[in-house]
DNA sequence: AGCACGCCGACT
DNA sequence: GTCGGCGTGCTC
């Protein structure tokens, strides 16, 4: 028997399984899906690899390495997430190790180490200097702070002539927590009687003897015991060396701290639209047949629910269930949702966790101690066996697509695994993407829709300020007199408000102040960036640039500006305005430390603050019941991206802080400024009529030829040099309009948004096609060619189906 | 990635 | 003549 093996060398070169033979006393142990350690390359430094096969016979003549060692006893991929690994590499570009690593908690990366160790104990009779260095040992840590660089000349001398050798460490950072637990040994009778002839001042050890006489028969903690009974550790210690209990490390899950206990919740009794939904649900649950629901449902028409009844139907099959939610939508709240339904059959997985909480949230499911996997996108690869049901709540948003490598979106994963369990896949959102939507126009998904809110309260009163009257008369670009005076009027009612200043503007556009006019490429419909470098506005996906305006194309006024304001700015000029107003500030700069975002949104939910403003973070899955005023600063942020999703992220971003105002008995109201008061997503957004914003949309897409009729894919070029990167940019254009097919289009090379990001300039290009055969194949060569460019300090991407574009 | 091999300049 | 510079190519 071989073992095959992928190594973790990400390289295109060593993206293949290597052979390995499998060691005497390891042929029991082995099996498909374990860690193991191999011995790799001419130096034979030691790595980590996964066994993703075994083979009975090896043809070549070379002779085949022994696997060194595992690293767990029990395989940490299954047969599915092996071959969901190879097919997500395939179709991502990516490597299998990446993939493989992806899959699993972060601490499952191996992390390296080098040592120098003495080959004879007294090899270096005659080399003090280094003989210091080891002092008693025979093997030292070869990094800079242990061993000073004058010295490593001599240490590698010594290396040739074999008195010194190089030792590979494969650190295994996955480790379990353990704890000292103790165990009762006698019987009750027993501890009676113990208990019978105790001295009388022995006050302790009798309590700890009643404490025996009832005590679980299994191992607990000593410290749960000390706490509980009021003990100390002495006590303990001498019952254990009388042989009362009995002493053993055991393993202990690392669980996020609550502030407060979790209260079970019952099902709701569901309306009957949510009752039609869960009933299409749960009749697809109890078929083999995969099937895949788009659930379209308003913001408070009670998608959560429907989620969580289908769920219980799944567990009550024998089934389990992944729901996936945007990571900022994991808040506190949600998880309490949750595990108030399902208590201990939940493992939560989100960012917020250490990198211990996650390893034993994940081994919860491994070893099938969970039913239910509540977790932001990673979660998608849980361990589960017997899958059920997959719920993407929210499953337009753009952060269930990775954007580093892998480039997965969760959505296929989902869909991939849906498939291979026979599973149901819900995606749910109150604004589809344009992509789910059409596809179940084609009958392609089961569209299920929600229209009432589920408590009957009326969606909040929406105003479109028009800033450019604002403006006009006398207001400055931030704060129109309506929103001012509503929220003075919170303030007087002491009801909370929420202000939104959308922030994505860091590729800044140009508009006209009067007009609300931002230019455009005359190819692409796309808002164009300000250059100020070159004094340009150039277009981000086909490379058409034109000198900065200096008047509107539209109304020939002069105030045409670049268009953009940081939040610190708008928090001095409304406390300013506002002397007496308690103000929270969310945004990347008041968040970064951990708790931190946590502890502002309780603040806020406790009413000690009036206003909180923050950036997108708190348009989504908060719920606060005294808001009654949501407001938008600037609207227009999003509709400027260079992205021809644009208006999609508007409309969505929109449609979703509005649901924000007035959820419970209070009436909300909506209040949103913006310099282009008749744009369709503003004014649909404003009634929330996503049906009406879907055909319209749709025609556009069509129009232009952007997805969901064209499929994308974007190569990034950087390089620290800007005439290498552009030249690369260039040449890799040149060779892959050779391999397109007639009706795929190449636009670019182009600047990217940040031309230069991290000392590095960016080129980029996107291909738009319908059918392409051959793409696969040249891009998958493309690859290969970047792996040659990369020592020449070349860095080349390749994302399919980008979902933004910087 | 990382390591060895290999082929050219400045030194004991 | 050797040490060591880092370009090249391979890793079961």
């Amino acid at each position: 028997m071989y073992a095959q093996v992928i190594v973790d060398v990400p390289t295109m070169q060593t993206n293949q399984p290597y052979t390995y033979a499998v060691p005497e006393a390891l042929t029991e142990v082995l099996a498909v899906g374990m860690r193991v350690v191999v011995p790799f390359g001419r130096g034979n430094r030691l790595i980590q690899g996964f066994v993703v096969g075994f083979v009975t016979a090896v043809n070549e003549a070379t002779e085949l390495k022994a696997i060194e060692s595992v690293v767990e006893l029990e395989p940490v991929l299954n047969e599915e997430l092996l071959d969901l690994g190879q097919w997500l590499a395939e179709t991502n570009f990516a490597f299998r190790i990446s993939v493989l690593q992806t899959m699993l908690p972060n601490v499952m990366r191996a992390k390296y180490s080098k040592t120098f160790q003495l080959v004879e104990p007294n090899g270096l009779v005659n080399e003090p200097d280094v003989q210091v260095l080891f002092a008693d040992r025979s093997e030292i840590p070869f990094n800079e702070t242990e061993i000073a660089p004058e010295l490593l000349p001599k240490l590698q001398r010594l290396q040739r002539s074999g008195v010194l050798q190089v030792g590979y460490v494969v650190d295994n950072r996955a480790t379990a927590k353990t704890v000292l637990a103790m165990k009762p040994l006698l019987s009750a009778g027993e501890y009676d009687d113990l208990r019978q002839n105790l001295r009388k001042t022995a006050v302790k050890q009798a309590r700890f003897l009643t404490y025996l006489m009832t005590a679980p028969q299994e191992f607990v903690p000593i410290k749960t015991v000390l706490d509980s009974q009021g003990l100390d550790y002495p006590t303990i210690k001498k019952a254990a060396e009388q042989g009362w209990i009995e002493r053993a490390e055991i393993e202990e899950y690392r669980l996020p701290r609550l502030s407060s206990p979790i209260e079970p919740t019952s099902p709701l009794t569901l309306n009957p639209e949510q009752e039609t939904a869960y009933t299409a649900i749960a009749a697809s649950l109890g078929e083999a047949q995969t099937k895949t629901f788009l659930f379209e449902g308003i913001t408070g028409s009670g998608k959560t629910e429907v989620y969580l009844q289908a769920i219980a139907r799944t567990l009550q099959q024998g089934k389990t269930a992944i729901m996936l939610v945007p990571e900022i939508t994991l808040t506190p709240q949600m998880v309490r949702r949750v595990k108030g339904r399902f208590g201990d059959d939940v493992a939560v997985m989100h960012s917020g966790l250490s990198e211990g909480e996650r390893y034993d949230e994940w081994r919860r499911v491994e070893r099938h101690e969970v039913n239910v996997v509540v977790g932001a996108r990673s979660a998608i690869f849980a361990p589960l066996e017997n899958i059920g049901l997959i719920v993407i709540d929210e499953e337009h948003e753009a952060t269930y697509k990775q954007d580093e490598n892998p480039r997965y979106h969760a959505r296929d994963v989902a869909q991939w695994r849906a498939e291979r369990h026979g599973a149901t896949l819900v995606l749910g959102s109150a604004t589809p993407s344009l992509e789910s939507r059409a596809r179940a126009q084609r009958g392609v998904y089961t569209l299920l829709t929600l229209t009432e809110r589920a408590l009957h309260n009326p969606l909040p009163k929406a105003e479109v300020v028009d800033m450019r009257e604002a403006m006009k008369a006398g207001g400055d670009d931030i704060f129109s007199p309506q929103m001012l005076d509503q929220l003075r009027d919170r303030l007087d009612k002491n009801e909370q408000s929420v202000l939104m200043l959308n922030r994505r503007g860091y590729a800044n556009f140009m508009m006209c102040r009067n007009c609300g006019y931002v230019p455009r490429c005359v190819n692409c419909d796309l808002a164009m960036t300000v250059h100020k470098d070159t004094g340009r506005l150039e277009c981000h996906y086909c490379g058409y640039s034109e000198p900065i305006p200096t008047t509107c194309a539209n109304c020939g006024s002069d105030r045409i500006r670049p268009y953009g304001t940081g939040t610190q700015k708008v928090e001095e000029e409304l406390q300013r305005m506002m002397p007496d107003a308690r103000i929270i500030r969310m945004d990347v700069d008041t968040t970064r430390r951990k708790g931190a975002t946590d502890k502002m949104l309780a603040d806020f939910g406790d009413k000690k603050a009036d206003i909180l403003l923050g950036t997108q973070m708190i348009a989504k899955g908060l719920d606060f019941p005294d808001v009654t005023l949501v407001g938008v600063l600037n609207a227009d942020t999003t509709l400027g991206l260079p992205d021809y999703r644009a208006s999609e992220r508007t409309f969505q971003l929109l449609t979703q802080v509005a649901g924000r105002a007035g959820r419970a008995d209070k009436e909300g109201e909506v209040v949103i400024q913006t310099f282009n008061p008749d744009h369709y997503a503003i004014q649909l957004a404003k009634t929330q009529d996503y049906e009406a914003f879907y055909r319209q949309e749709m025609n556009l897409r069509h129009t232009w030829q952007y997805a969901p009729y064209y499929y994308t894919v974007q190569i990034k070029i950087a390089h620290e040099r800007q005439d290498e990167a552009a030249k690369v940019a260039y040449q890799t254009a040149n060779w892959l309009k050779k391999h397109l097919a007639s009706d795929s289009v190449l636009l670019g090379p182009s600047t990217g948004a940040i031309t230069r990001l991290k000392n590095k300039y960016y080129y980029r290009m996107v291909i738009k096609f319908k059918h392409d055969d051959g793409l696969e194949a040249a891009l998958t060569e493309l690859v290969s060619a970047g792996q040659r460019l990369q020592k020449q300090g070349v860095v080349l991407t390749i994302d399919r189906d980008p979902v933004n574009f910087i």
